[in-house]
DNA sequence: CGCCTGCTTGAAGTGTTTCAACGTTCGTGG
DNA sequence: CCACGAACGTTGAAACACTTCAAGCAGGCG
């Protein structure tokens, strides 16, 4: 792996407090790979060889049975994925692909197993990594079961103004038919869905949404720390 | 705590590898509780002061938002909950009840992050649980967006069937409300699915289930390991 | 025995999917 | 530079799945 990579990744929180040594130890057998779009990077159910980690561009996570696909999540730079699957050993539970050109990280299995044994710093990251990424998956899941269609979308357009600074103007990441698959509903009704938010006065063109009633769409979406909160 | 649970504590993976020294560290700070049923043990929100160990009795895991609730988890001897919330020193995301006579020990939070920081054998089996739990949600996630209501209690029922070992008969462990709330939808849903797979050799008399026809139903099920396994 | 609770059933209403058609945008090649 | 195709998004109509509400049924317990 190209040295200039280290910082970008010894930045993530997972790796920041580490010794040199392990670091260093990591990234010797580790490398780097640009990707086009659209590329599968691994497929569920393979052995988890490597953790992998999105320096550039972006990676869909998605997850598929019986002929069926479903959006699980999309991970931006610079952080990693299928860390549980590394430390357990066990077969991926999701795919990959890339969704644009994307340069990402590479780092065998076997090493992150080895340094998590002998660097406490870093198999306390390690915890904290998997304990974040366990309550997001939980969220995910209430929010599934107990909100409607209309209510995941609104919310979810709220959670998007936030991480985009909290302007009432802000454009949607994704592409509609993912954000549909991501918040378990089909394009069209995605699409109709907007529509029905239009009476609280969000609207939406192209990949752009304006807010102009923020109290009265907060009103409806009824956001929750509990469910909408990336930190806590 | 009376000395007395310590081999059903020492006996989980979580603390099985620890030193004596530490693991009597924890102990000393904890106590344990009998609970009749129906009683709140954690609500969401509230600070994760304890560990929790179920040892006896059951305890369900449930959500709410918006006056609305569901059932997330039914926890069952000897295992623990809210082993996140612990280690992140964040707000549990599920409260609990307990569903019938229960005993309960607690640990401290603080004590469970203090032992984790010098005991790296206890800290691996929390990545190792950790991981289990992530990986385990994932899942059920994928249930919830790949299948149908009548596809997730196909292979409820199948799971439930392996878990008890395998016999064409067997015992639902839990109330049909509650088992509607898990797999996301109303009893009256869950009363006319449990009638729609009769055509599949599936026969259900109170809490007793039949199944006629394994290949038939499993043909209608399609488990999956990524889905379906405990496990892995 | 009678009450309570959980389960089932029916009928009506709502929400969501499916399928097919159309519109739009964007990039490519004539 | 325009024309075309491809992919994405939207719309409408019909079918389907699921929920809601209300009533009835069955088993367990005082």
């Amino acid at each position: 792996m190209p040295e200039s990579d280290f910082p970008d990744i010894r930045g993530l929180h997972l790796f920041a407090e580490m010794s040199d040594e392990n670091f260093f130890a990591l990234m010797r057998g580790s490398y780097v790979q640009n990707f086009p779009p659209q590329i599968d990077l691994i497929e569920e159910g393979d052995p988890s060889d490597f953790l992998h980690i999105v320096l550039s561009g972006s990676v869909e996570l998605f997850s598929s049975w019986n002929s069926r696909e479903t959006s699980m999540a999309t991970v931006r730079p610079v952080s990693t994925f299928i860390l549980a699957a590394t430390i357990k050993d066990a077969p991926y539970l999701m795919s990959a692909r890339t969704l644009e050109k994307s340069r990402v990280a590479l780092i065998p299995s076997q090493d992150v197993r080895g340094v998590f044994d002998i660097d406490a710093k870093f198999a306390r990251n390690v915890v904290t990594e998997l304990a974040q990424c366990y309550r997001s998956v939980v969220k995910n899941t209430k929010d599934l079961k107990l909100r409607t269609s209309l209510e995941r979308l609104a919310n979810y357009l709220l959670r998007q103004q936030e991480r985009t600074g909290g302007n009432s103007e802000f454009d949607l990441p994704i592409e509609k038919r993912r954000l549909a698959s991501m918040l378990g509903m089909t394009p069209e009704n995605l699409s109709r869905a907007f529509k029905s938010l239009q009476s609280y006065g969000v609207k939406v063109s192209g990949n752009r949404v304006n807010i102009s009633d923020q109290k009265d769409i907060e009103n409806f979406a009824k956001p929750s720390p509990l469910i909408d909160d990336y930190s806590t």
